[in-house]
RNA sequence: GGCCCCAUCGUCUAGCGGUUAGGACACCGCCCUUUCACGGCGGUGACGGGGGUUCGAGUCCCCCUGGGGUCGCCA
């Protein structure tokens, strides 16, 4: 079986968002599964638009989710006596030509092509132009595309594609500066490189007859093509920087873990049966192209956070340590991390959110719930947590279950539900009501810590709720 | 508007002529439980509409509707 050779090829003109991951990471799959190459190249021939830091972005999330590639980044912007080279030869060939059309009569036919409610399109008026060329324009090159017959490829994911050869105009393929188009270029890079499978979003689809009228000028070689459909928002509207269309690491300092955010794009579009989590071994021995669907998807941010969450559930946690520093938690020294994350990876649905959790009980709460207080705060609960705080007293806890048996002993003693002192100790503790395990709280914190907070409490609400 | 593509629960999807239309997220209920989660169990919920083809259509064809893409000297 011949080589595989896939490749990613953004414009630097922005960082990376999620529709470019999915992208990246269906390219990269289909390499890896079939030990084939994994190209990164770089669109950069609009000289104008390009900006280095955009690049380094790019550059920065792939090597955050843990996609890497063959050989040096391509950069199209070193390549440009190669594709001068090529458009020498179709224009020796004849297959292309000078157009001397300014940039204004241009827009001016457009206007008067829109009026008429018609496609704008170059008339090919310079197509067989022989005459003397107007002065002072510095002429553009088009390509002469089939004036025709049918454009037909086969798509891997939607099937046969036919496009009227009409509906191609000559297009640009050299700029009046010179420098050559995205069109152009993409074809004798993908050619010259060997790329043998393209895997792209569906906006692309109108290229490729275009590109494919460059592999006919030039006699390379056509690839396959895969045309992945968009990303679509929660609305089922385009993804706009509001819903998705981010920065992808944008997702790292949200807490989310890469092996999440791709599991998660890797089953937008494309499934395998009804498995639900891959791991990255398994997306690379299952994943084909062929298989991805044909219509839209839209992004589900809490399809995201699911997966987010059962990651971060299995993920050991002195991995889960130094990832958390990220958000401002310190655990490598605490002598009570391990049941601290134990009891909050659970619940947690981002590292930040587990960040904070922690810090809500690693910090003794500087407001308490209304609607806790009110909640928890009846009865003979200050007696009750009066009494807890005489027992803890006495004793020399240390493990979870030594709180726990004190907690017991003091409810036991009461005759009342656990509730009724558990409720405002969890107040007590930690401000609100929901969280860990109590005895795992006092735990971390520890005896004396644990009794401050209770005293701090007592202090403050005792009287003020003492019935009346 | 022209051209191209698409259409199964709210969402991601399975389905590839004969299924009680399956799974997952979300939602609801129950269980577990000191609380919140997690987990377990159960539930609500879909083939956009209309014509064909066929003994039989979510699956094939056509039309409509709806959605998306594209129409640059951007990529």
């Amino acid at each position: 079986m011949a080589m595989v050779v896939t490749r990613f090829a953004p414009s630097p003109t922005g960082y990376l968002h999620i529709g470019g991951l999915r992208t990246a990471l269906f390219n990269w799959l289909w390499a890896r599964k079939n030990g084939g190459k994994f190209i990164l190249r770089i669109e950069d021939t609009d000289l104008a638009r390009n900006s280095d830091e955009a690049t380094k972005a790019i550059l920065e999330a792939f090597e955050w989710v843990g996609l890497d590639y063959d050989g040096e980044v391509a950069y199209q912007s070193k390549r440009f006596d190669i594709y001068k080279r090529y458009i020498q030869k179709l224009l020796d060939e004849g297959k292309a030509y000078y157009c001397y059309m300014s940039k204004e009569e241009l827009d001016a036919l457009r206007q008067e092509q829109l009026a008429r409610g018609e496609r704008p399109r170059y008339d090919r008026r310079y197509r067989d132009f022989t005459g003397e060329p107007p002065a002072g324009i510095k002429p553009v090159v088009r390509i002469k595309a089939p004036l025709e017959g049918d454009i037909v490829f086969e798509d891997g994911i939607k099937g046969t594609i036919t496009i009227r050869a009409e509906e191609v105009d000559d297009f640009i393929i050299a700029r009046s500066d010179g420098t050559p188009t995205y069109n152009f270029v993409v074809a004798i890079d993908d050619a010259l490189m060997g790329v043998t499978d393209v895997i792209r979003g569906d906006d692309h689809l109108y290229n490729t007859p275009k590109q494919i009228v460059v592999y006919r000028a030039l006699g390379l070689s056509i690839p396959k093509f895969y045309h992945v459909p968009m990303i679509l928002n929660e609305e089922g509207k385009k993804l706009s920087k509001r819903d998705g269309a981010m920065d992808v690491m944008e997702y790292k300092r949200m807490g989310y873990l890469p092996e999440a955010l791709l599991n998660f794009l890797v089953r937008l579009g494309w499934s395998h049966g009804d498995q639900e989590i891959f791991t990255i071994e398994e997306m690379k021995e299952l994943f084909d192209p062929h298989d991805i669907n044909k219509a839209p998807s839209a992004y589900n941010l809490s399809k995201l956070q699911w997966l987010n969450a059962h990651y971060i559930k299995n993920r050991p946690n002195e991995e889960l340590i130094p990832l958390l520093e990220e958000f401002g938690l310190y655990l490598a020294d605490h002598d009570r991390k391990e049941i601290l994350l134990d009891a909050l990876k659970e619940r947690a649905k981002t590292l930040k959110e587990l960040a904070t959790m922690a810090k809500e009980i690693l910090e003794a709460p500087q407001t308490f719930d209304e609607k806790g207080l009110k909640r928890a705060l009846k009865g003979p609960w200050d007696r009750l947590l009066q009494g807890f705080v005489e027992r803890l007293e006495r004793a020399d806890p240390h493990l979870p279950v030594d709180f726990r048996t004190i907690l017991e002993e003091t409810v036991q003693a009461s005759g009342v539900g656990f509730g009724k002192l558990g409720q405002p100790l969890r107040l007590a503790l930690t401000g609100r009501l929901g969280g860990p395990d109590l005895a795992d709280i006092m735990a971390i914190v520890g005896k004396e810590e644990t009794l401050r907070r209770i005293q701090t409490f007592l202090e403050r609400f005792a009287s003020s709720s003492e019935p009346g």
